[in-house]
DNA sequence: CGGGACAACGTTTTT
DNA sequence: CGTTGTCCCG
């Protein structure tokens, strides 16, 4: 075979000529940021420097000057901001460059794996069928293994699955050795790190036996293939021949070596971050990794964009003040040209109810000068913070819609109606075979085990089924499951139609398995809406398992949701969003930081950073909150406001003394 | 071995 | 508070 190169270059223009009028678009940083060449750049990007913006402008940029769009990967933290900047740098090209519609390439690193790896899986040995294990699926496929290995015996206090899980996906993620994870993160396991490697080692063969791969595997692979297969290697970095990442002070050192593997020496990446908005390192991320970013590129070109176009003088004041005193210093001051609008508020309140009604009242006031509801955000630490606070504007019919906290499809039930779709996708997926198994009466946890393994032997998960339909233990449980199952493998069905049809099969099982059947019968019916979407299974699944719907159950269930609505959010799933009015809602030592964290200085560092995000998300208020008195379970404590707004000078954080009046 | 009944536990953030 | 583990009976 012999070997040919063609160069192929970009159309030459002067940006004046371009039909995008950039210069008067974009400030000074932000242009050069746009109209970088060809090489390594790194963008320093403060909160609310219109990092977005740049991205945007940067991917029209490079369409019109005739990179084809399809030679562009823009790495971003969820699917749906990839999907908002590609579509808006489309409007700015008036051409169709989005995904859909063969251009552009964008997603996360795990969705981005995803694609990659069943192209080329086979390459290093793993079926391209493989299917996604969450978080709990994987937490399943590890508490099996446990049992089987007999390490899950009484009075030995070996960690549980979730610990095993964390321990084994930190060691991943940070490429980290995982006995140091567990001498320095979980000491008191330091005993049992040995059966822990060979639990990891059964793990590992446990997945590849049955094509099925975690979150961490879906980077730990594409680092492989990348090194592995040079053929492959060379392929991806002439496909894409641009390389954006989104966030990047929130990727691990998997994912820099994917860049660095896919990009290669020579290639053209950009990568854009706050290092003081790192708040993922529970997932592996280290801020770090942004700062050491040149070392992977030596010819990188950092810029920083340091204007915030986003909020008020005051609220940039006391953002700043806040992460001044982190331990660890960053590289960037904020500045803003804006004026200094209303001093942010630390407002004490009695106990949790009155810090819901105050919020729920403030709200209806900023409503009543003109803030539209969805203009306003309430942001807390932890999603079950919110409870109390759902419950007062239920009762004042403010409507609101929730991100983060509660997952739909972590729930038990909809859980069950996956299992059985997983096993028409990937039959050699034991643990959905099990799971399904184990809803049947008179199965249990030992006849699932032999069965399932029955089954897959088999090949064809209904014929293997067959086998057990005459065994009088099982009753007609095992016949209606193969019936159900042979449904579904000899008929082309849509995944809508599929669920509704194991919706029927599953509905008596879920009356005995739950007395508040009704309530998940209802999402199941959702789960059917949400998968009238797509068209094949197996996008399905895998869009179950990397972008799950995020919205609470009680949001979605609503046939015509108000336009307007409040947003309550974890600060997590605020990232990168802004509101005219932000409260930070339990704001108190314990809570935010959580006494989670208290153990290291790391750890206090990264709630700090997420006060700061938090902060940062707001443009003209901020109301920061939290309740003096706090009903725990182990009975009433005295809240003490976090430490992050403590001993700040009344001009840049008023407090404010709050009355109560009643209404007779 | 299956399954119901009961006890104990520990409690975040998310791809 | 709801899940996860344990015990014991049929």
């Amino acid at each position: 075979m012999k070997k040919y190169t063609i160069k192929r270059q970009a159309i030459e223009i002067d940006i004046s000529s371009m039909s995008i009028d950039y210069a008067s678009k974009l400030n000074p940083a932000q242009l050069s940021a746009v109209t970088f060449g060809k090489g390594a750049s790194l963008i320093i990007a403060g909160a609310g420097s219109g990092k977005t913006r740049t991205l945007v402008y940067r991917v029209a940029y490079l369409v019109e000057r005739g990179i084809p769009p399809t030679s562009i990967l823009l790495l971003t933290f969820t699917r749906k901001a990839a999907q908002e900047m590609l579509k808006r740098a489309a409007a700015l090209t008036s051409s169709r460059i989005d995904s859909q519609s063969g251009g552009v390439e964008g997603g996360t690193f795990h969705s981005f794996a995803s694609r990659v790896l069943r192209e080329f899986a086979q390459e290093i040995g793993f079926s391209p069928t493989f299917t996604i294990l969450d978080r709990s699926d994987s937490e399943d496929v590890i508490n099996l293994i446990r049992g089987r290995m007999g390490l899950n015996v009484r009075g030995r206090r070996f960690p549980k699955k979730k610990t095993i899980s964390d321990i084994f996906s930190k060691s991943v993620s940070k490429s980290t050795l995982m006995s140091t994870i567990v001498e320095t993160e979980f000491p008191h396991f330091s005993k049992e790190i040995e059966p822990l490697y060979e639990l990891f080692s059964e793990y590992t063969q446990y997945k590849q036996k049955h094509m099925l791969m975690d979150y961490d595997d879906l980077l730990v692979y594409l680092v492989r293939l990348l090194k592995e297969s040079e053929h492959v290697a060379a392929k991806l970095r002439s496909r894409y021949a641009y390389v954006l990442v989104d966030e990047y002070q929130d990727t691990n050192s998997l994912q820099a070596d994917i860049v660095k593997n896919l990009v290669g020496d020579n290639g053209n990446v950009m990568v854009v971050g706050d290092d003081s908005q790192s708040i993922y390192s529970f997932r592996g991320a280290d801020f770090r990794n942004i700062m050491d970013f040149p070392e992977l590129f030596p010819q990188t070109k950092i810029i920083k964009l340091e204007e915030n176009y986003r909020s008020t003088q005051s609220i940039l004041g006391l953002a700043n003040t806040i992460i001044d005193r982190a331990r660890d210093k960053y590289t960037k001051v904020l500045y803003t040209k804006r004026k200094e609008g209303h001093t942010p508020a630390l407002i004490p309140l009695p106990d949790e109810s009155v810090q819901s009604v105050f919020v729920a009242q403030k709200i209806l006031e900023l409503r009543e000068e003109g803030v539209a509801l969805d203009d306003i955000a309430v942001l807390f630490r932890a999603g079950f913070h919110s409870f109390d606070l759902e419950v007062e504007l239920k009762k004042r019919n403010i409507p609101y819609i929730k991100h983060g906290g509660f997952k739909f499809m972590e729930t038990a039930h909809v859980k069950d109606i996956m299992a059985h779709l997983k096993i028409i996708v990937n039959p050699s997926d034991v643990v959905g075979l099990e799971r399904m198994l184990l809803l049947v009466d008179g199965v249990g946890p030992a006849a699932a085990r032999t069965i399932a393994e029955q089954v897959i032997v088999e090949g064809v998960t209904s014929k293997g089924l067959l086998n057990y339909t005459n065994d009088k233990r099982y009753g007609e449980g095992i016949t209606k499951l193969a019936k159900a199952i042979s449904t579904l493998e000899n008929n082309q069905m849509s995944p809508a139609d599929a669920v509704t049809l194991l919706t029927d099969y599953y509905t008596p099982l879920l009356k005995k398995k739950f007395d508040d059947y009704p309530k998940r019968l209802q999402d199941l019916e959702h789960l059917a809406i949400i998968t009238g979407k797509y068209r094949d299974f197996d996008s399905f699944i895998t869009d179950m398992a990397l972008d799950p719907p995020t919205d609470s159950i009680s949001d979605i269930q609503r046939e015509d949701p108000d336009p307007e609505r409040l947003i309550l959010s974890t600060i997590h799933s605020a990232k990168g969003l802004e509101w005219h009015s932000v409260f930070v809602i339990w704001a108190a030592e314990g809570y935010f930081p959580t006494t989670y964290a208290a153990e290291s200085v790391e750890d206090i560092e990264e709630e700090l950073r997420l006060m700061y995000v938090a902060m940062t998300r707001a443009e003209e208020n901020l109301f920061i909150t939290y309740p003096v008195k706090i009903i725990t379970h182990r009975g009433p404590a005295y809240g003490k406001a976090s430490r992050f707004v403590q001993n700040i000078k009344e001009e840049i954080l008023e407090t404010w003394v709050v009355e109560e009046e009643w209404d007779l």
